[in-house]
DNA sequence: CCTTGAACCTGTAGTAACTACAGACACTAT
DNA sequence: ATAGTGTCTGTAGTTACTACAGGTTCAAGG
């Protein structure tokens, strides 16, 4: 995610292409409370400034390490207020990362089952099916 | 997930205790076209049947084993027609497998960032954090 | 200065797979 | 007959966006 930040404001749809998101992502994160309001052209359209396009790459960077939106509100929550520790947010991270292993585990668990079922899959023009046997019998 | 099915109808809340899904989740496969819908009383409510119960208990294996609803679809278009071949369903399991494989793959890449990060976090109460710090950072 | 076309504005609806009501009716037991 | 539970329907909420429609603003060219 390399994300150039540029001095001079720039558009929503700039930013977009710049963070490579999608254009109505970037509204969406400022609905939800993510994003802060930018500041307005005369005529009503957004301009982000250098901090507006870091909150954004920092989103986006949270959200690439599987963050969702709710743990992004907190981490949010405890950034903002400049009076973070370390530990705070090792905490929080720490929780992420046991989901992550958690889904991991099923998963594997669920790959192990399932091609376990597979094994047993002739896969020729026969009307019948293994896979399908052990899924309709009692 | 044992599952007795029982010679005599059921309603959907029996059904769906000796399921383990929801009561409205039952409605909900029947709205989406996964189940069939079923006989009824007099006055309206489902009675679900031997064949009821064993698709529904179908739906949930498939659904344990990591089928969305499309796959789901899938299978039945080709199960229903009672000519499928034990290729067709090879086929699309095989595709289903190949896809929890990429989550496993995708979650480990994120699992192996993510810890990487966390390792050089002291977790002090100091007011700061090489965690914040990468994701702020240019 | 005027026009044109792209970019932007807003609000709203759609996606997946359910879950959670509200308000009405059916069923079962006493 | 009545009380209390179970079911009925349609609809709205959830997550994290994405996709419009109908209107306005901006930047560039003449």
């Amino acid at each position: 995610m390399a994300f150039e930040i540029t001095d001079a404001p720039i558009t929503r749809g700039v930013l977009a292409k710049k963070a490579n998101c999608h254009i109505e992502t970037v509204r969406y994160y400022e609905n939800i409370g993510l994003l802060l309001p930018p500041s307005r052209t005369e005529g009503g359209h957004r301009l982000y400034k250098i901090d507006d396009q870091r909150r954004l790459r920092f989103i986006l960077r949270c959200r690439e390490l599987g963050f969702n939106i709710d743990e992004l509100r907190s981490l949010f929550s405890i950034v903002d207020t400049n009076t973070y520790t370390c530990g705070e947010i090792k905490s929080l991270s720490t929780d992420h990362l046991k989901s992550v292993r958690d889904k991991i585990k099923d998963l594997k668990r669920l790959e192990k089952t399932l091609s376990g079922i597979l094994k047993n899959c002739t896969g020729g023009e026969i009307p019948e099916c293994p896979i399908i046997d052990s899924l309709w019998a009692d």
